[in-house]
DNA sequence: AAAGTAACCTGCCCGC
DNA sequence: TGCGGGCAGGTTACTT
């Protein structure tokens, strides 16, 4: 599901709705989502009865910080989400089934953590307790320290497919496989291309449209493909599915030349690209 | 060092 | 209508 702008719409309204709430009751009914501490038990007594002080994205990950100085990092990967709802009563079988921890606010209020696939994770550390997924992460795209100085100097130093490069939490963070593909088609190149031989001009091209893209899929709170897909904390779909130039159409018509899409597989991924406007 | 593969899961969609 | 295969926005470990 979740890259760099749902997972933004998601922070922005988590940290809306429950910054200053408490936590007063946990229920975990999936325990292995929760990959530290080890013990549910210790998860659910360090959580109850704290204060949710703030919100923070990092790439794809959500940091909630807590009054006691611990704070959760939440990882939604591929389907995801959290609901925030007044009863359980409101939730249909389905929902009910992949509620895998529930968050019991004040104001009788419920933050659930819902994931049909079971791919996310959450860990709550420690105030000075730090976890490798998080350490290695790479450049936040729309951060305005990151120039187009950094990325041309990111691009020459790595000999990575392109496509790859961009998807590479360690060297950038926050583009999954849909902006990938959206970014690539908009910059007129092709995903395959060695990283370092980009030209100057196409290195200028692709940082622009990275920045453009992203930041507009922000505003538009995010993609949703299919009914099943992404949705925010309040159950709405994103936006910029309306904006996707290329992704998920195969054959269909190039936006700018109207020569069929081509669907290839790069690093097990769905890659679309138009031969002609991409070279 | 970089690319490919499989694994982790459930649900949906398509073709037969 | 039902079944099987393939696919899905991510990450990680292992192999080539």
């Amino acid at each position: 599901m979740p890259e760099l702008p749902e997972v933004e719409t998601v922070k922005k309204d988590l940290a809306l709705k429950i910054i200053g709430c408490s936590i007063q009751k946990v229920k975990i009914n999936l325990p292995k989502i929760i990959k530290q501490p080890q013990k549910s038990e210790e998860f659910r007594r360090r959580l109850e009865g704290t204060c949710v002080q703030a919100i923070h994205r990092r790439g794809k990950y959500i940091l909630m910080i807590l009054d006691t100085s611990d704070y959760l990092v939440i990882h939604l990967g591929m389907s995801g989400r959290f609901l925030l709802i007044g009863t359980q009563d409101s939730l249909s079988e389905m929902d009910k089934k992949h509620s895998h921890i529930q968050f019991n606010l004040n104001l009788n209020r419920i933050l659930i953590y819902h994931d049909v696939r079971q791919f996310g994770k959450i860990w709550l550390l420690k105030k000075d307790e730090r976890i490798p997924q998080i350490q290695d992460l790479g450049l936040e795209p729309l951060d305005h320290q990151f120039s187009f100085n950094h990325f041309y100097k990111l691009l020459k130093k790595n000999r990575s497919q392109i496509k790859s490069l961009l998807m590479n939490q360690k060297k950038i963070v926050g583009i999954g496989n849909i902006y990938a593909n959206e970014i690539l088609f908009s910059a007129g190149i092709y995903p395959t291309r060695q990283s370092d031989l980009l030209t100057l001009n196409e290195a200028q091209q692709l940082y622009n449209k990275m920045r453009e893209i992203l930041s507009k899929a922000v505003r538009m709170k995010g993609t949703t493909m299919r009914d099943d897909s992404y949705r925010d904390l309040l159950g709405n779909r994103g936006n910029y599915s309306h904006f996707l130039q290329i992704y998920g159409k195969k054959d269909g018509d190039c936006p700018r030349c109207s020569q069929p899409i081509v669907l290839i597989r790069l690093n097990n991924r769905s890659t679309f690209v138009c031969p002609n406007c991409q070279k």
